[in-house]
DNA sequence: CGGGATCCCCGACGATACTG
DNA sequence: CAGTATCGTCGGGGATCCCG
């Protein structure tokens, strides 16, 4: 599904997750340690987010455009749902899992 | 990340969609129909959403689980701005995206 | 009908070197 | 610093067969 498609790369939610935390815009490099990836990776994400109109970037960097700051509104719940979800009834864990946003957990 | 960990997989959405959908509990069959999939990755994806409590299995067969409810309730939201973001500016599409729930876009 | 077992393949990702 | 190019790998997903 073409939201998926977006938003469930490798660095997608985690990018925008940076982003948002951020005041100012943040560089390539900035983001690249922020996020903890690659140039390969990013690129491509940056890429496709810029085009989905997400991402813009101006002179000092990339930041969330318009469209991305209603996404992050909208991802709010999910990620509180993710929250309630990842501590729940048996299951340990919601030890590192706390944000839910960050890389896929590599699977053993 | 956790979240997509479970919902990033390739039939997890739609799966929960088609039981949304649906009035009566789904059996395997008719699920694998109805997310025009194969025994494999349904039954795996099954199995993820299972012992995520946000599907459960009756006698009569598939559907949501009270967790799988409430995550219905906080994906539509995301579902919406999808719908906006796909019908958005220049690009077309917006065609077959309407749903924006369903299988990856294959890419090329 | 439910669903486990296999097999194969392709594409996403990771690392890293390189250019402007 | 920004971004591109290359390459190898690894695992998820598709198809299918088949058994209880």
């Amino acid at each position: 599904m073409v939201l998926l498609d977006l938003l469930g790369r490798r660095m997608a939610l985690r990018i925008l997750w940076e982003l948002s935390k951020a005041q100012a815009p943040l560089t390539f490099r900035a983001l690249q340690e922020a996020a903890e990836t690659n140039p390969s990776v990013l690129n491509a994400r940056l890429g496709e987010l810029r085009d989905a109109d997400v991402v813009e970037h101006d002179g000092e960097g990339y930041r969330l455009a318009a469209q991305g700051r209603s996404l992050v509104t909208v991802i709010r719940p999910l990620h509180a749902w993710a929250e309630r979800w990842a501590s729940r009834s048996g299951k340990e864990s919601a030890t590192a899992s706390q944000l839910a946003i960050g890389k896929r957990a590599r699977r053993k």
